[in-house]
RNA sequence: GGGCGCAUAGCUCAGUUGGUUAGAGCACCUGCCUUACAAGCAGGGGGUCAGGGGUUCGAGUCCCUUUGCGCCCA
């Protein structure tokens, strides 16, 4: 506990104009939050921070979710813990990429040479300029460091209590080498493997994409009703909504048990135009409701397509393109002329350009029949992306998840019920999460701006990269660029020529860096001292839709590598919705800018509100709970200014306060510690300040105008030093307990009266009330009769000041033993000129005559 | 289609293991310059706890069901 200072420092006029900027100057002079590194793991509450990606904006969504994470920091550090709490910037891949790509107006185009001297143009001309890949990188780095000022500037003015010598970037050297190393041990444990195989494929980003970047979106289409051609003459017909793939017809479907096609199974038919023969088979996924029962089998227009390719063992046919058009070269299955003409008329084009070709070639042939039925369909996107994605066969790198291991989904599922959910129920989205995973995950991408994938290959002797065997990096070289960097036991000039080595040209997924957040704040392999006393962390704060991503594959690397959870708790928080009940988002137009906020109302009001929402619970934005917030700080500091006139100062011994009004307060106080302490251990600073806000105003109304005449003295020295000690107690209590939520008007009233920060003051605990507690029930009784009192004062139309001649309090004995207790301190608030007590069978209430 | 959550005063929300007459703030109405605070204070009106059914001595709370909204997944 901090010593009371030697003389009061109260403001005459008292303001919460300006306390900003100077508390917060003064809490990074003094390291008020700087992480002391000598202490033990037992000593030490270590946060795993969301690193916010630098390349979008910040929003109010951020500063609440960020605000409960900094109140969970400050009870922790009042706790006595040292708290570890770092910040990260999240810049690493596309959401930078394509900023940086607007921002200056470029692209990057890898077969480019590096420009030593390239300056970006002042202004972004018409079309973007092509520069190389490292030149685009070192943009990218350029831009990031500007965002990441910006936001560190707003998180200082939010009152964040990070220690701001400790930031990281998801892309810096230190995060690149963890990515690279993880992988490396991953790979050498072989749970890193490679794997040419069907790839969901964004056309516009060129870029294989993964489950967990997968989103369904409804789109308009048709089905086309089309005929095969079967060996009897007759015509067998399907209905798809993708008659571009027809060149890519491997097989006709239906399901076994389907009467109807039963007879076809193990015939051929011909594919329309193409000239293809392909067999009709059997499986369980075809649905006999959907379209005419029977289906054709593509390479690949669905995952459905490739669960059927793979369980049915059928050849594979590509004729999409990596750029999403169909590949110029006519393909050696299509052997007729027809076929060959009617290829020759897609060659090159588009899949939409394609499908409209096709229907009219069909058409024309006579081949469809009837009229396009319209119809909804789930088609899978890239969450980024805005064209449907494609899936073709590529060469990609893996870690395994459990996606195709039931034993490691188990123990993966087992994980997430080890952790501690905050709120409870979210443990549901990651279990069904991890139990509906159909596949490894994917962590390759065909990208620029990312942490390099660090292996070779060796170059046989007629150029083809050797796959099934990597060059590795040793160790201490990490992070390495392939691109630029060469293997041990090769020179520059073997790069890419038979018999030499190539780099491999993809990025890693920015998950599989994001997902090592805590090893890379915390110095895996870097600072293994410092990694000892942070490991597991004890908390991870995220939102909720990224559970499935961001949680899950940080579950998944610390199960790998160290075969444990990498945090003992997750505290998940809700979004910001806007008025009407949406999710506010920036393409929605109805973002509001943290700054102006701040600016309006104040850092202690924005955090008020976002102290006021539920942990998990999606929350409105509401601006009039900030304005509410705004007028508890300016209550505080009148209040605090009330309690601390005259010199006030903490009591070197409770036992001055012999008043039993005093003593029944301090009972209530220490309820109201034991419950918001309770609240904060469960990580519901909502409730936390909940039960802080209620009694304080209690205080104002009632204990305060009780108590207020006895303070000045009108009683006598005893009776004053009484009221002024459980005044002082109550204040240092109060301030400590709403320090947390709002950290600045909590420093600023501390700063009067105490030495230190109230930020490395104890939290309080309900010994501090004293031991001769009195009665919590007198508090309330007594504030029962002077409420009643000034109703009727309200109720005549009278100032609060009109006298009482007298005063009729009737209730049960027990409750006017109480009441009687401070009958002195009630007839000086109430103006009574006469206390009278009737024992009564009815609740508490009272008799006003006025004079 | 599956999972999760939400529905309480005009608005935003509390309501703990089921337990007196369901609470707060905002807004509204009526008043009050009261030596901490008029950016304040006092008082007041306002709810069929989404609908229906069940368990129980007792249900806003537990169970079933319907409706509406949101999110995640297929």
């Amino acid at each position: 506990m901090s010593t009371p200072a030697s003389h009061s420092r109260v403001p005459e006029k008292p303001t919460i104009d300006g306390v900003e900027d100077r508390w917060a100057q003064v809490w990074s002079d003094e390291g008020t939050y700087t992480f002391d590194a000598t202490k033990t793991r037992e000593e030490i509450y270590s946060i795993d921070t969301p690193p916010p990606t630098v390349s979008g904006s910040l929003h109010v969504g951020h500063v609440f979710s960020y605000t409960h994470t900094d109140c969970i920091a400050r009870y922790q550090r009042m706790r006595g813990l040292e708290v570890f709490y770092p910040m990260g910037w999240d810049d690493n891949g596309l959401p930078t990429e394509r900023r940086v790509q607007n921002y200056f107006g470029v692209r990057c185009d890898p077969s480019l040479p590096y420009d030593a001297n390239f300056e970006p143009p002042a202004e972004p001309g018409k079309d973007q300029l092509p520069i190389s890949r490292r030149n685009f990188v070192e943009l990218c780095e350029r831009l990031t460091v500007e965002d990441e000022k910006v936001f560190e500037q707003l998180w200082r003015r939010l009152g964040l209590s990070v220690d701001w010598s400790r930031t990281y970037q998801t892309i810096d050297k230190r995060a690149q080498a963890v990515s690279q190393r993880a992988f490396l041990r991953n790979l050498e444990r072989g749970e890193a493997y490679q794997s040419e195989a069907p790839t969901l494929w964004d056309v516009t980003f060129r870029t294989a994409v993964a489950q967990a970047e997968l989103e369904d979106r409804e789109r308009p289409g048709n089905y086309y009703r089309i005929g095969f051609p079967a060996p009897d003459g007759s015509r067998i017909f399907i209905e798809t909504t993708r008659p571009e793939l027809l060149a890519a017809c491997v097989a006709l479907v239906a399901h076994p048990d389907d009467e109807r096609y039963r007879p076809l199974f193990g015939t051929t038919v011909r594919t329309p135009l193409f000239d293809v023969e392909v067999p009709v088979v059997a499986h369980r996924l075809a649905d006999p409701e959907k379209g005419s029962g029977i289906a054709m089998i593509c390479t690949f227009g669905d995952t459905t397509d490739v669960t059927w390719w793979r369980e049915l063992q059928l050849p594979t046919r590509p004729i999409i393109g990596w750029d999403g058009r169909i590949l110029p070269e006519t393909p050696e299955w299509i052997t007729t002329e027809l076929g060959r003409n009617t290829y020759a008329a897609i060659a090159g084009a588009t899949a939409h350009t394609s499908k409209e070709r096709m229907v009219e070639a069909l058409g024309a042939a006579g081949f469809v029949e009837g009229e396009p039925r319209p119809t909804t369909q789930a088609v899978k996107f890239f969450e980024k992306g805005d064209k449907p994605l494609e899936i073709v066969t590529t060469r990609q790198w893996y870690i395994r998840n459990g996606g195709r291991d039931e034993d490691v989904r188990a123990r993966l599922v087992q994980r997430g019920a080890e952790l501690n959910w905050h709120p409870p129920y979210m443990q549901a989205r990651y279990t069904s999460w991890v139990e509906g995973l159909n596949g490894d995950w994917l962590i390759s991408r065909q990208r620029f701006f990312g942490v390099p994938l660090p292996v070779w290959y060796r170059l046989d002797e007629h150029g083809n990269p050797e796959y099934g065997t990597p060059l590795i990096p040793s160790d201490d070289l990490l992070p390495i660029d392939p691109s630029s960097d060469v293997p041990a036991g090769y020179s520059p000039d073997q790069r890419g020529v038979p018999g030499g080595f190539m780099g491999d040209p993809d990025v890693m997924d920015t998950w599989a860096t994001s997902s090592l957040s805590p090893q890379i704040a915390g110095g895996w392999t870097i600072d293994e001292d410092l990694w000892q006393r942070l490991w597991p962390f004890d908390l991870r704060p995220q939102a909720h839709e990224i559970i499935r991503t961001w949680l899950f594959s940080s579950v998944v690397r610390a199960h790998l590598e160290d075969d444990v959870l990498p945090w003992k708790n997750a505290a998940i928080s809700g979004w910001i919705l806007d008025p009407d009940r949406k999710k506010m988002s920036k393409s929605k137009g109805n973002v509001v800018t943290p700054l102006g906020l701040l600016d309006e109302h104040g850092a202690d009001a924005v955090r008020y509100w976002a102290a006021s929402g539920r942990p998990g619970t999606d929350t409105a934005f509401d601006v009039g709970q900030m304005k509410i917030g705004r007028r508890l700080a300016i209550k505080i500091l009148n209040a605090s200014k009330f309690v601390l006139a005259d010199g006030v100062s903490m009591p070197e011994d409770l036992s001055v306060i012999t008043d039993p009004l005093d003593q029944a307060m301090l009972a209530v106080l220490a309820n109201v510690i034991t419950d918001a302490t309770a609240a904060f251990d469960d990580y519901n600073y909502a409730r936390a300040l909940e039960v802080t806000e209620t009694f304080f105003w209690a205080f104002c109304d009632d204990y305060v105008e009780l108590v207020k005449e006895r303070a000045y003295g009108v009683r006598g020295p005893e009776a004053a030093a009484s009221a002024k000690a459980a005044l002082a107690v109550a204040l240092s209590v109060m301030l400590r307990l709403f320090s947390p939520v709002l950290p600045f008007v909590a420093e600023e009233v501390w700063s009067w009266w105490c030495e230190g920060s109230i930020h490395r003051a104890a939290w309080p605990t309900a010994d501090e009330c004293g031991d001769a507690r009195g009665d919590a029930g007198t508090v309330d009784a007594v504030a029962t009769v002077l409420s009643g009192v000034r109703k009727a004062k309200s109720e005549a139309k009278v100032s609060m000041k009109a006298d009482v001649s007298e005063a009729v309090v009737t209730g049960p004995s027990q409750a006017l033993d109480r009441v009687r207790s401070a009958s002195a301190d009630l007839a000086a608030a109430g103006r009574i000129e006469q206390l009278r007590y009737v024992e009564g069978s009815g609740p508490l209430s009272v008799d006003v005559t006025l004079a």
